[in-house]
DNA sequence: ATCTTACCCATAAAATCCCGTAAAATCCCC
DNA sequence: GGGGATTTTACGGGATTTTATGGGTAAGAT
């Protein structure tokens, strides 16, 4: 299972007039690892309204993954839409590559679809790890299992960079 | 598996008077490796009404696809027609050769298969990728599982770019 | 001669890289 | 264990490079 890292841990990260945004230290060197290189793959959440990002190597599992429900489908002579199930996992996908100082630039289709604004809460779940607008996060809590008091921290941390102009 | 490469990721693209279309560059790079060269393998979807392409190597990845349904096939003693198999894969496909700066010339025949008119959506599902109409895609997605929210972005952008003369 | 295809050049927009700085985190030595 | 020194980080801004796309033109094919 590619190394057995887990993504852990959160921070906020502000979006410059460019459309840039760094990765959070604590993320960077697993992605680094985790990509041979400094690659970070973004695309969209299948049920919550974020981000989700993960090294290439996450990309690659998640392809032996359809190939391997294919082959069980057709051992079994049940058909497999193996395009139908890529397409989900894999047309929103982006390998993105972030420069030395860790910040890369968010494609507008993802920043729109993600709700991000000007500032991003990256919080690790495990094997991937996820881009919240914090308000957005906050807004829908209910279902989401996030400590709530985090994110007010964070958005607290923000409001107070940026002069209080937040959002 | 070849690799383990996932093309994933979307972008618009357009037409030209001339028929030409660039691939989009975080495509190529893929493209040129797999293929040894600027080859692009064009063909249209069996099931979608789209194209489908890939570098050249996959058609071998195809042909050992086929090999294991046949096999699987005859395991369980049913009975599998390699041929019709084959040939609903392969005889659309087309080979072409993309310039240094990536553009390729849609043959009129797929154009027309494809429904692409003015500027084509590429978007990548794992082992190979799709173009489609923009419009054709938005007006299918039930059975297609692409984010709708990614094409209308596209499409968006790509009425923006031509001043409104979408089509 | 005409149509098609493969190059070549041009350009605007977008992405990438590089340098600078200030705040924060880490180290280190007494 | 405190307090300054050093390193890392987050972010601004400019410069260079890559893309996407228009248009021209020479080489083949019909």
């Amino acid at each position: 299972m590619s190394g057995a890292y887990a993504y852990s841990g959160s921070a906020i990260s502000a979006i410059d007039d460019k459309g840039r945004l760094s990765v959070p230290a604590f993320l960077r060197k697993n992605l680094v690892e985790s990509s041979d290189g400094r690659t970070l793959c973004l695309g969209t959440h299948e049920k919550w309204d974020c981000l989700v990002g993960f090294g290439l190597s996450r990309k690659a599992d998640m392809l032996t993954e359809i190939d391997k429900q294919w082959e069980a489908a057709i051992a079994r002579g049940e058909s497999f839409d193996k395009d139908a199930a890529g397409a989900r996992k894999f047309s929103s996908l982006q390998d993105l590559s972030f420069d030395a100082s860790g910040r890369f630039i968010l494609p507008p289709q993802l920043r729109e679809i993600g709700q991000l604004e000007s500032h991003v809460l990256f919080h690790g779940i495990g094997t991937t790890f996820c881009l919240w607008n914090p308000q957005t996060l906050l807004d829908t809590t209910d279902d989401v299992p996030v400590d709530r008091r985090l994110v007010e921290h964070h958005l607290k941390e923000a409001g107070e960079k940026s002069g209080g102009k937040s959002k």
